[in-house]
DNA sequence: ATGCCAACACAATGTTGA
């Protein structure tokens, strides 16, 4: 079984994209995150005629987050408990989705598609938030394992951490921002010691993210920061990991390229 | 060989992203 997690900047902006990766890829399921659209808005007639069901939850034009699938969706959770809420406006932001699917041998997977907050600047209200909703999530995580450790689950999204010094293209350029401070850095690995497992790490070495200013693409100037953390029972099926670089190429990219695991 | 920011709402700019 093929899953993979995209930030796509837009679903309606990159229908055609995500469909044409599905199927050259061969997808069978896709957490989304960005689709910057309310639910109701979500475009689902390509993906229909391509074979896809889909589980989205977006509130506005901000965050919004989706997992698509031609596995049958199961079971679907609309944030996660505890999820903090954005202290300036008191939403729980649509920044998790969980959705439960027929997994790899017919085992039931639950995919949680997740749009960790950016942070923004160091000293800024959305930073604190970023770390919270961090800890919430590993707190979270550590009761879905305690209820049942064989369970497969995965953790997938875009996190905004670059775990790594060489997760960013100049170290020296993100001195005093966000994405690389040890708060973050400690927040991320925090996952590991649950007992999760980030399967892409020793599997591929590639940029996740290219900013669309200063030429960052051609340069290769980019970020690390879209991962798939695997529960142990479902870290032990993956076979293989990708990072699509080709889909920054050309024009309507998304400024993140889609992660692709394969399980078994 | 990828190319100099893009997407949204809302109607000229403002917000967000990382």
């Amino acid at each position: 079984m093929r899953i993979a997690t995209w930030n796509v900047n837009s679903i309606r902006t990159r229908i055609d994209r995500v469909v044409a990766f599905l199927e050259r890829e061969n997808i069978d399921a896709l957490a989304l995150q960005e689709i910057k659209c309310k639910t109701e808005q979500f475009p689902l007639d390509a993906l229909r005629e391509a074979g896809y069901e889909v589980a989205a939850h977006g509130l506005n034009q901000w965050n919004g987050v989706a997992v698509v699938s031609r596995v049958p969706i199961l079971d679907v959770q609309i944030g996660f408990p505890g999820q903090p809420a954005w202290n300036e406006s008191g939403i729980v932001e649509a920044r998790a989705l969980g959705a439960k699917v027929e997994g790899p041998g017919g085992a039931p997977l639950t995919m949680w598609s997740l749009y960790v907050p950016n942070g923004r600047e160091l000293d800024h209200p959305h930073y604190g938030y970023k770390l919270e909703w961090l800890d919430a999530l590993a707190t979270y995580s550590t009761g879905v394992l305690a209820e049942d450790p064989a369970r497969l689950v995965t953790l997938m999204g875009d996190w905004n951490v670059a775990p790594m010094d060489s997760d960013v293209w100049d170290i020296e350029f993100f001195a005093g921002r966000t994405h690389v401070s040890e708060p973050e850095r400690a927040a991320f690995r925090k996952f590991e010691d649950l007992g999760f497992e980030e399967v892409t790490r020793t599997r591929v070495d590639n940029y996740t993210y290219w900013d669309y200013q200063q030429l960052r693409f051609p340069r290769n100037e980019g970020m690390r920061i879209d991962f798939v953390y695997a529960s142990p029972a479902a870290a032990t099926r993956v076979v293989s990991a990708q990072i699509d670089r080709d889909e920054r190429k050309g024009k309507g990219a998304s400024d993140h390229v889609p992660v692709i695991v394969e399980l078994t």
